[in-house]
RNA sequence: GGACCUGUGGUGCAGCAUGGAGUGCACGCCGGCCUGUCAAGCCGGAGGCCGCGGGUUCAAAUCCCGUCAGGUCCGCCA
């Protein structure tokens, strides 16, 4: 990676702001930036000159070039102490530990204390005038000298806080006017209007320091695929419409009336022709474009991923590959902690345990299953009936849910039926000090059924619909079940087993949980995999077989699976990378074998020649000799949102789409020429009577 | 396609459940004072279609309906 960019001085600049140090003192430099902050007394003018945001690491480096201190420390800050004050010529001061030696070197951009140099001016500087006038933001060039600030009003927080510039002159380059909001690092401003004027959110800092952050991403993760024998290729952003997936972007042809290219959704057909062409690894950092609703983790528009495909490659090639990677990019970029390799996890698992295809492993609180535990041994019909229903029993602890309100339970309940199963709950009152754990010690014995004996003796006594019904046997399983102690309160949820159904609003509790009551660190990042994805999955409104991913996914024991086993039970080779709850990735061992994929096909209920219809390229590569080949594409915008703890997608993206696919910056979509319409063969018919009365913005 | 939340001077918000004069707060803006501030301070001032349109009411920022804009979620995203 490259090294630090040198300023190269000109008539702007010959120093950055943020680099003055005491070494210094004496010298005349020639400065340029913006107007950060002005503090005018009068007969006293103090100006905050802010640097530009530059390539990540030259700010402290840049220091050792200009300035010829001998020992500088350039990369230190010296912390103005009240008894020993820095002295002018002793740039070699004791370097504090303390908060006012900040680490120059990451924080560096973006932060505005390590990029600001505060300017003095006094009335009689031909430049006061200027400068007092002048609005915030306003692009200056200044010359002027360094100067040791007196003692007592050295600025800690800054990493020039030691030294001034006393003004000489200023160039106004560029004056700005009012502003629309504060470019102030800590002020709250809305995101309508950060969108709009994006330029000013970046010079913000904390928006640019996640670009930086981005930047280095790629570039790491290019060089390391490099090294690891990845070829970057580039594949076209105008190609054709495919008929499965996401609702494409099209681009009309001018050329051919009635004609469309299509913006890509995904690399996916080229990628393996790729691998038919011999490419034996292949990477791209792949802009996917598709037409669909966005959400705070989903960009409208388009996002990005690092495509990667591998001929010769099974599961395990990729898996190994992606954890590499991931491994360089979470040690080079985050101070997190990851665990390698990545356990792995099978899907029905990962609904049956977390009610969910992408767990959130930070933390446990397993769902329980306890089909056989009660189901048919117990009097309450909901569970006694379940197995011969063919439905499950899952239940679920809420550490200190017996402080919850009823409604929350209610809550559950509806969310349950919702989903097509049936929660019930009871909830443990506090322990009264003898520290039961609340496994078992009172088995056999009725619950608290007609209100007979209360303090009975073995702890207190469960409440809620579940408690009433069960045996204390069965209430002591259910807790022994699912880890539940006194205090905490216990979901349960009977619905069709099929597909783990009851697990699910189980898993959305538990998901919720986990936020609540911070059981997951902050600073861990539990990747996943999730493996054996089934082939396909019944279309609830058809009835019909349809694919459940990706219909090029090889289906685990090949053709003679596909033949001799019902859809309903056939796997695919087929993955996805999960992180913290967040699905980063798809990948599979693709399907490159003609006869395969016919059957595969046929099973969905699609024709031999709706294949090659549909996929002419693919499906005629493979007939000419095509390598096994698997992939996988890790969203990059998902694994910053990640890295840098964001919440929202668009904190990752420079210029991100809102969540109505509006730019607010640019305008777009817009309205086009009637002439241009005229040339593409175009001819707009608008919705609804009177079309719609939007104005343009 | 659906649900919910939000919309009040340039910015960020309070006011709205229980209608009674745009009463506010912080920042910004304009003017004045001010030689050591660092989010400078002090004094003064300007700036509002309370998103828009209808309705209820003696009276609407406030209640109701619609609509537009922004956000979050469901559907969707092979």
């Amino acid at each position: 990676m490259g090294g630090p960019a040198p300023l190269v001085p000109n008539r702007y600049r010959d120093r950055r702001c943020g680099s003055l140090r005491p070494a210094d003192i004496g010298q005349q430099v020639r400065l340029a930036g913006w107007v950060a902050a002005k503090r005018d007394h009068g007969g006293l003018l103090f100006v905050d000159l802010r640097d530009p945001v530059g390539p990540d690491a030259d700010l402290p480096l840049e220091a050792t070039s200009a300035s010829t201190g001998p020992a500088g420390a350039p990369g230190t800050v010296a912390q103005a102490s009240p008894t020993s004050p820095a002295s002018p010529t002793s740039p070699a001061s004791p370097t504090s530990p303390a908060s006012a030696a900040r680490p120059l070197g990451p924080l560096a951009r973006g932060d505005h204390h390590a990029c600001t140099v505060q300017l003095v001016s006094h009335p009689s500087d031909p430049a006061f005038e200027v400068l007092s006038r002048l609005r915030l933001e306003s692009v200056v060039s200044v010359t002027g000298e360094v100067v040791a600030r007196p003692p007592e009003t050295v600025n800690p927080k800054l990493a020039t806080g030691e030294v001034e510039v006393r003004l000489a002159s200023v160039e106004v380059l560029s004056s700005a006017g009012v502003l629309p909001f504060p470019v102030e690092q800590e002020s709250d401003v809305g995101e309508e209007a950060r969108l709009t004027y994006r330029y000013l959110d970046l010079r913000r800092g904390p928006l640019a320091q996640r670009l930086a952050k981005r930047a280095r991403f790629c570039q790491l993760a290019r060089n390391h695929l490099a090294s690891r024998g990845f070829l970057e290729v580039q594949t076209p952003v105008l190609t054709v419409s495919s008929p499965e997936g996401a609702r494409d972007y099209l681009v009309p042809s001018r050329l051919y009336p009635g004609e469309f290219y299509a913006l890509p959704q995904a690399p996916q057909q080229f990628k393996q022709l790729l691998m038919a062409g011999g490419i034996e690894r292949y990477f791209q950092i792949a802009p996917c474009f598709r037409d669909e609703a966005s959400r705070a983790d989903r960009s409208p528009g388009e996002f990005y991923q690092i495509d990667i495909e591998m001929a010769f490659a099974e599961q395990e090639d990729v898996f190994r590959e992606v954890e590499l990677l991931f491994g360089e990019l979470v040690s080079k970029l985050s101070t997190k902690v990851a665990t390698f390799p990545f356990p792995r996890v099978s899907y029905a698992d990962a609904l049956a345990r977390y009610g969910t295809d992408k767990p959130d492993l930070r933390f446990g609180l397993e769902i329980a299953e306890l089909t056989q535990v009660l189901g048919g041994r117990t009097e309450l019909p909901m569970f006694a009936e379940a197995p011969e229903r063919g439905h499950a029993i899952r239940a679920l602890a809420v550490p200190g849910g017996n402080e919850r309100p009823r409604s929350w339970f209610d809550a559950f309940g509806d969310a349950a039926k919702q989903a097509g199963a049936t929660g019930s709950w009871l909830a443990l009152p506090p322990g009264d000090g003898d520290g039961g754990r609340g496994t078992g010690d009172a088995a056999g014995t009725r619950g608290t059924g007609d209100g007979g004996g209360k303090e009975g003796g073995g702890g207190p006594e469960p409440r809620g619909p579940l408690a009433r019904k069960l045996t204390g046997g069965e209430v002591a399983a259910l807790l022994e079940a699912t880890g539940a102690g006194p205090g905490d309160a216990v979901l349960t949820c009977v619905g069709p087993a099929a597909g783990s159904l009851p697990s699910i609003p189980l898993g959305q509790v538990r998901a919720a949980l986990g936020r609540e009551l911070g059981l997951a660190r902050p600073d861990q990042l539990a990747f996943c995999w999730v493996v054996d994805f089934p082939m396909y999955e019944r279309n609830p409104d058809t009835g019909a077989w349809d694919f459940s991913h990706n219909p090029f996914s090889m289906p685990q024991g090949g053709l003679e699976a596909l033949e001799s086993k019902g859809p309903g039970e056939i796997l695919a080779w087929q993955y996805d990378v999960v992180c913290n709850g967040v699905e980063l990735s798809s990948g599979a061992v693709r399907n490159h074998l003609p006869d395969v994929m016919e059957k595969a096909f046929a099973i969905a209920g699609y024709s031999r020649e709706r294949i090659e219809r549909s996929f002419p390229a693919l499906w005629n590569a493979f007939h000419y000799g095509a390598p096994p080949h698997a992939g996988i594409a890790p969203g990059v915008d998902r694994l910053l949102m990640l890295l840098e703890d964001q919440p929202n997608i668009r904190e990752v993206i420079a210029f991100p789409l809102n969540q109505m696919a509006r730019d607010l910056l640019m305008g777009a979509p817009a309205p086009v020429s009637a002439a241009q319409l005229a040339e593409l063969h175009l001819q707009v018919v608008r919705p609804g009577p009177g079309g719609d009365g939007r104005p343009p913005r």
